[in-house]
RNA sequence: UGGGGCGUAGCCAAGUGGUAAGGCAGCGGAUUUUGAUUCCGCCAUACGGAGGUUCGAAUCCUCCCGCCCCAGCCA
């Protein structure tokens, strides 16, 4: 909460703001109120997170406060365990709501009572229609709508009616209760919307009390309200509602006058933010849950190692405008690398083993070395670290016969292990399959600790850990879940699901400092990125997840030619 | 062809009549015991297009073009 207060400060500044600024100049509002509405049908993802960021942030920024308010106005698809998870997201994120925690059904029989106050005044009716009937009644795009044959009920009957749907005389479908407002409106929304429906369905918080459930049009505003919201900030979908939003509150005796504002939600290239398909991702075993580390999910950004403060940062920094946009997942990435360049602390580990044998330093000894814990924060302080005859190299880091750019180790070239000794390879050891198996090197005694006396110099300083007093961990690397910046493009967001988005690596070896991290700590595995234990890990066998590399101009560089 | 919105650099995004902020990406260079970080420099004569008003227009007016949303008893 300290985190994302101290942000507030530097706030950026949006259309919504300015129209606080304004209202509060005027006087027209007071104190100032938002609500972040979640329906609990599946769990938050970093979309979500713009919107909480934006209704949170906006409340702490004006001394106001922020609701949290479950719209479980649809029994059918709303769950608890969604309601749980939805709760510990946003706390993770940052967020407090404090005891302003309230659910449209809370709301139920104020929401009950004022579609009779409709009713009596004229302006609902309980139409028999069925839904095919009622669509084809609808009218389209550039057809106006026809009056339904039941919209000239008269009010004991309507009343008489809608009574009996409460009390769950009519089958699901059977009749719904509508407003009275314009079969004729360019407007669809105004086409008489249905505010009750016939629901046979156990709510998670009302049981089996009602059978019959409020619209999302007829609960939101009212319920903003009720709950003394000022602002309602929502997407731009919902534009095309907010007509029907204000009619509500202008025929019904509500006790305070919320304004609607919308704003364009997040979209990402590479991702897919759409809560009915990061469902049956799940549903289908396409990943491992909601908090799968692919996932855009709040759960899997968390299981990943992503730090809340970077998505708050990502959320600054995108901004709030009324275009539809699509931002590029690097300014994602580089907000995540920037929180964990300045916090994670460093440690070594080799994820592609390749063994060589120091054979000018003596057998059977092993000695202390000092390493940095985070070159970016010398409060972190050093931790020592064990050195031997033997040690591990990333394969990668050596190359028989390099190309003319590669500054790492070849046969008869000399660089240093960090923190540790310069050391020159002399002797490659290959298996009868040709493939290197072994390194034979020398050590330079007097660059202990990584300094070269005489002022020599080397091209590369490489990561390694000791042989004897390293253990062994599974690393776990993550690619972009969709293999194109537009998933979903041409019809089918499965068709364009990566299918190396995640690549298991059985033998690396980290030093046995990295084991000590928490489970939701991310570390830096030095030269190689950022990485946090995940929860599968168990003793004996450490599992890591690769939050996300180091920015890599060397691989750019040959996968530029 | 109805209603509602939106178009500023490759991607976000400030700007509200006085001469185009900032970030991401990219490109040069410096430093570097992480090919990381950091630092320095470059990157829109131009604001979807065409007219018009004005001393002056991304900002005002007109017309045009493009894109997004709406026809759930979902939210």
């Amino acid at each position: 909460m300290a985190g994302a207060r101290a942000e507030t400060a530097a706030a950026g500044r949006d259309f919504i703001r300015d129209i606080i600024d304004a209202d509060l100049a005027a006087g027209r509002v007071g104190r100032v109120v938002t609500r972040f509405p979640p329906e609990p049908n599946g769990y938050l993802h970093i979309g979500h997170a713009k919107a909480i960021a934006l209704n949170f942030g906006v409340a702490e920024e004006y001394g106001g406060r922020c609701h949290l308010r479950f719209d479980d106005t649809n029994p059918t698809k709303e769950e608890q365990e969604y309601i749980d998870a939805i709760a510990r997201d946003i706390r993770w994120l940052g967020y407090d709501w404090g005891t302003h925690l309230y659910h449209a059904s809370d709301y139920f029989e104020q929401l009950y009572d004022w579609a009779e106050h409709l009713i009596r005044i004229g302006k609902a009716y309980v139409d028999d229609l069925s839904p095919e009937e009622m669509r084809a009644m609808r009218g389209g795009l550039t057809e106006p709508g026809r009056n339904s044959p039941y919209r000239a009920r008269n009010v004991a009957e309507n009343l008489d009616l809608f009574r009996r749907m409460r009390a769950g005389e009519f089958p699901n479908g059977a009749r719904v209760l509508r407003a009275k407002i314009d079969m004729a409106s360019g407007n669809i929304n105004l086409r008489d919307p249905v505010l009750y429906r016939i629901l046979h369905s156990a709510h998670p918080r009302t049981g089996t009390k009602w059978s019959i459930y409020p619209s999302y049009d007829f609960a939101h505003g009212q319920s903003d309200a009720i709950e003394g919201v000022t602002y309602s900030l929502c997407t731009l979908e919902f534009e095309d509602h907010r007509p029907l939003y204000d009619w509500f509150l202008d025929n019904l005796p509500v006790p305070s006058r919320p304004r609607q504002y919308e704003f364009a939600r997040l979209n990402i290239n590479y991702t897919v933010l759409s809560k009915r398909f990061l469902t049956e991702l799940v549903r289908q075993n396409r990943v491992k849950g909601w908090d799968d580390p692919r996932m855009p999910t709040l759960a899997g950004l968390r299981r990943r190692g992503v730090p809340p403060a970077a998505i708050r940062e990502f959320a600054r920094r995108v901004g709030v405008a009324r275009a539809n946009s699509l931002v590029d997942v690097g300014m994602f990435e580089h907000a995540v690398r920037e929180h964990l360049n300045r916090t994670a602390l460093r440690r070594m580990a080799v994820l592609r083993p390749l063994k060589i044998v120091i054979t000018n330093y003596p057998e059977g000894a092993s000695e202390e070395l000092d390493a940095v814990n985070n070159p970016e924060d010398l409060s972190a302080g050093t931790r020592r670290v064990r050195f031997g005859r033997e040690v591990y190299l990333e394969r990668e880091d050596f190359m028989e016969d390099p190309p003319k750019r590669f500054f790492r180790l070849a046969p008869g070239r000399e660089v240093r292990l960090r923190f540790a000794y310069f050391v020159c390879c002399r002797e490659v050891v290959k298996n009868t399959a040709g493939e290197i198996v072994e390194l034979r090197c020398t050590y330079d005694p007097a660059t202990r600790g990584g300094n070269a006396p005489d002022g020599r110099k080397v091209q590369a300083t490489l990561h390694w850990v000791a042989a004897a007093h390293s253990l062994p961990a599974e690393v776990r690397l993550y690619n972009p879940l969709f293999s194109r910046p537009d998933p979903g493009a041409d019809g089918d967001f499965f068709a364009d699901l990566n299918p190396n988005s995640v690549e298991i690596l059985g033998d690396a070896r980290i030093e046995p400092a990295a084991a000590e991290a928490a489970v939701g700590e991310t570390v830096q595995f030095e030269r190689q990125g950022y990485f946090c234990l995940d929860p599968d890990s168990r003793p004996g066998c450490l599992v890591f997840n690769r939050t996300i590399g180091l920015r890599d101009s060397w691989a750019k560089a040959r996968s530029d030619r």
